[in-house]
DNA sequence: TGGTTTTAGGAAATCGGTTTCCAAAGAGGG
DNA sequence: CCCTCTTTGGAAACCGATTTCCTAAAACCA
């Protein structure tokens, strides 16, 4: 029972040849009804499974797609953000049939590239969650013909689905000045060797001078890494820097911010009263926070499954063309942080 | 130069045969010193990669592990818990060479079960993340010939990595009674599906009944899932019923203990100061929680290298024996919710 | 009924490695 | 110098599917 089955076992044991099973398998070919549903029933009988890497070496596709996960500046799946567009995206191509395999660097231990893997594998495409863009071996991947499409880097020749960033920013920025009828700001920012924070500095600097509102030096801070570890020192270091005291500090990430939140409260300075709070994501627990946190909202279903769904389509259709990069629209959402 | 480069390839450009390219490859087999090099060099040369899929097919070593996570309750990959478990076990399993691949239900279009895909992908082994002991399908996986491990279910038969839940839970109740001094205690608990859950309840009911603490009906509230929204209804409710207000409650896990004190803010409830919050866990925003959370910490980073360590094991020494289940020490953190 | 078109199913090559077995050449020993 | 032992590398079977090409039988048609 537990021995070895495969096609040509099958194939002796109803009178048939190999050929016709397979034909049964991928339900093309001409085998007539009777034998198609005599050979199924078998299978089932005997609980026979495909050997995947027959097919795979056969056929070229593996349906599988390599997930490139940098685990740089305390971003690894611990990260809610991320982990959470992986879910997404993993949950849309499975639907398609598709799974995913972590790209390994190291394998049985030598080093390889991740083109090396991806060759090795022969994975249909691949997805970045996050990736370093000064990251050589993440580029050589990039511009190989393997398809490709990432939530994080922005990069010539590689597909992009990342949050409208800019239109973020300023509408925290349209509320500050608007709603909240003030300007007098400070910024934390997560370390710009990210993507989205960089935009989003980008977006707060351009902004800030069009509006021409004052800016003392200390009044941007940049963390070392993701995560409310960073937020806490950052606030602290800003506190203790500048002269003027920020009415709203806008953080760019709310794990950043609930750091900030942490900080602030150990200073005694309240929040909304003496300083109000942006943060940026609208991550699950942070309509939770003390206070709430008004932030701006990423889509992250949308981004995760965009993702996906041009990565099938690149896959599907080699020939297609696509913009290269896909804003995904972001919301305000304000809550007790703000007032 | 992109054209399909193999061991027959290689072999031809140095007059060599394809069997002597595969020994160097797997550095077994009588090669010359000379002959290895000149290999070596040509294949960097040229970039040539072996087809993993090939080599499976002969060799039936695969060098992946199959992941199930189940996103029943709310915890997918965003769990930050659940998620922190497998980042940790794929950084040990990648130091000896091992892949992870979710384990996928449906492959192209058709329903399949966690066994069918295994043997269809010939995984070396399985780590369960998370999983439901009521899943039939995963119950057979289980009984499989394939190894297994799991840091969540436990199972007749599986091996599984657990924190010590009962002593995480007399840990904080010992804390209640000797520190605190307190003895009016309430307890919020996760969906008793979930095995650790259900360790920690019934450690808390044996404590209860040990020390004849008086308990009302509502001093107990199951969450109906995972997540901070859950814990926010959960303390509503209680408050809601409960009679004799409690001076500690006890959460089963920050998560669920984040929407509590969010819960309780919205009552006007303060804490510590009229109920004091312990949560089980530890997370790494626990600690910037406003207040910053008493928690009892778990050893995420054991909990899944110690199953990689025991998967690999069982992986590459069939014939190994070794304790079913594996308990990891807990500790307990104190912080501004208690004093 | 004879001729033509379909259809069912088989034979065999192929994918790209691994591995066993074997022969030739070189090394060692008396 | 002849014989045995060791090294080196080749030939070929094999892993388990997929797929092309082909033939025999069945169906169709006038």
């Amino acid at each position: 029972m537990k021995d070895k089955k495969t096609i040509y076992t099958i194939a002796e044991a109803l009178d048939l040849s190999p050929g016709t099973i397979s034909k049964v398998l991928n339900q093309n070919g001409n085998v007539s009804e009777a034998t198609r549903e005599r050979v199924l029933k078998y299978i089932k009988e005997v609980g026979y499974v495909p050997a995947k890497s027959a097919r795979n070496l056969k056929s070229k596709r593996t349906f599988t797609i390599g997930v490139v996960f940098t685990e740089a500046l305390n971003i690894g799946l611990e990260h809610a953000f991320f982990s959470s567009l992986l879910q997404h995206f993993k949950s849309y191509v499975e639907k398609f049939g598709y799974e995913l395999s972590f790209i390994v660097r190291r394998l049985g231990g030598h080093e390889m590239s991740y083109l090396e893997w991806c060759m090795n594998k022969r994975v249909d495409g691949v997805y970045i969650v996050t990736g370093n863009d000064q990251d050589q071996a993440l580029i050589e991947l990039i511009d190989s013909h393997i398809p490709s499409v990432s939530n994080d880097l922005i990069f010539e020749g590689l597909h992009s689905v990342v949050s409208d960033n800019e239109t973020g920013v300023y509408l925290a920025l349209d509320y500050i000045k608007n709603d909240l009828k003030k300007n007098q700001v400070a910024y934390i920012s997560g370390p710009l060797k990210a993507k989205q924070f960089q935009e989003r500095y980008e977006a707060y600097q351009s902004y800030i001078k069009k509006e021409g509102w004052y800016q003392e030096k200390s009044s941007v801070v940049f963390t070392e890494s993701f995560g409310d570890t960073s937020g806490y020192r950052a606030v602290l270091e800003m506190m203790a820097l500048i002269k003027e005291k920020p009415e709203v500090i806008f953080v760019s990430s709310d794990d950043i911010a609930l750091g900030v939140l942490k900080g602030l409260r150990d200073l005694k300075i309240r929040v909304p009263e003496d300083v109000q709070i942006i943060g940026f994501d609208d991550m699950p627990f942070s309509k939770h926070f003390t206070p709430t946190l008004t932030t701006i909202a990423q889509d992250r279903l949308a981004l995760g499954e965009m993702a996906a769904k041009i990565l099938i389509a690149k896959i599907e259709n080699p020939e297609i063309t696509l913009d290269e990069v896909t804003r995904i629209p972001v919301k305000m959402i304000v809550r007790e942080s703000t007032h």
